[in-house]
DNA sequence: TGCATTATTGACCATTTGGTCAGGATGTAC
DNA sequence: GTACATCCTGACCAAATGGTCAATAATGCA
């Protein structure tokens, strides 16, 4: 229960730590195999994760979604802590990806549109990496209290800085901009996290690329409309 | 892993079944106890079952948190499955209650922040309710299909149809009403479902009424003239 | 008081949990 | 071939899981 620890379990990769530079050459020169069982578990552990939450996943569902015996899971991954702290890391790294920074002299439409755009491709591209966060968060995240309160937090108030610097030139309303940031966020997280909600009431398999080229348009046209900001040029 | 039940499993109430009107009215004619400790049970159950999701919940954990011997759950609760459904009626009757019936000739201003506004109420005085109920749609939803796919999403039909003859008179922009409702609920839930993340990014212990009442009436301007809705009188 | 009902709980059970380990299989380099 | 690495997995373990049950304690009412 005191699963307090944070995300500094950094990434070794796969490809094993420095040292040992001589022996490394030879048995593991392929490292093929490695790579490819690792890639099947990391997918089946995202799935069973997302679906259950950290406790609820049992090694024996995640080796039995990737096909393997258990022990073979156990000896990619060593335990089930490091596990699902890797597959963590590797959503944070998607993330991070596409939070490239912005300067005061773009143009707001673009950049929220932009915003919108990226963070929904991202719920569609990773549906499970995106429940599997959600959970995490859900369950008060144990285990990214340190990345909240750091890196994202100062990620949010770099943003909230030049909205309302746009605000004060007068190229949007003077709304919260960390309220905007939330709104953004949790309009497109809801199309991965409540899909099953949004499937079982739209009455449909999945969602199409129409479909989510139509929620994208309508999520750009009400929130730029609605934040008093202009389409193409200001 | 077969439990895709859906909530027919109806509720009967602490009161026991009908027959046996001779007896009944003895022993338990108080049940006072009984009141009592169900509701503790409850309480505690929500919590833990919104934190864990339905298989990472342990009846010792939440016996622990209502301060009682897991027999004693069991006594009164039956089994682990007939709790967690109890919650999750118990969820949606809140939920039902506050979605009464709006007509035609309703102004939109006022219907559409009434929402906002009372689905804000909801996530904040029963954050563990919507927690509970967020786990069950990021885990596919198992107990709650035969739900989205019959009450709710006749619900929502009902209030689209509504949206669309609005946009036909004029009153509003001619948005989709399903992305639109799906955004309210999104960006309301949100501060019940990912407290954790809204706390450990703006630094605060919890929100307070003033925060929420800023909130509220941020995502009721964007949402409104978003939608091209002019408050107060159209 | 006596009696029926409800309330309480520790002992117990089969199953599942995360994790270890020894021993064998497979492959690569010489 | 031999040597040495990685890869693989069944057997096993202590702890925790949901659930049963019988024995006991409170309680309310005649």
């Amino acid at each position: 229960m005191t699963q307090r620890n944070s995300v500094q379990t950094k990434v070794v990769s796969s490809k094993v730590v420095s040292s040992k530079v001589a022996t490394r050459e030879r048995g593991e020169a392929n490292g093929v195999t490695r790579e490819r069982n690792e890639r099947e578990i990391l997918a089946a552990a995202e799935r069973i994760f997302a679906r259950h939450g950290y406790r609820g996943a049992s090694l024996q569902a995640i080796a039995e979604e990737a096909g393997l015996p258990k022990s073979n899971v156990l000896y990619y991954m060593g335990n089930k802590r490091g596990l699902y702290v890797r597959l963590l890391e590797r959503m944070m790294a998607r993330w991070n990806a596409l939070l490239d920074d912005i300067s005061v002299d773009d143009d707001p439409a673009e950049v929220l549109e932009a915003f919108i755009r990226s963070k929904m491709d991202l719920s569609r591209s990773h549906p499970e990496g995106s429940r599997l966060f959600a959970a995490e968060i859900l369950g008060g995240a144990p285990f990214l209290q340190e990345y909240l309160r750091g890196e994202l937090r100062d990620w949010v108030e770099a943003r909230a800085a030049i909205f309302r610097q746009w605000a004060e030139r007068g190229l949007m309303d003077p709304v919260d901009p960390v309220w905007l940031i939330f709104l953004i966020w949790s309009a497109t997280q809801h199309y991965a996290d409540f899909e099953a909600q949004v499937l079982g009431i739209t009455d449909r398999e999945e969602l199409s690329d129409a479909d989510v080229e139509n929620i994208t348009r309508f999520l750009s046209q009400v929130i730029l409309k609605g934040c008093g900001v202009t389409p193409r040029q200001a």
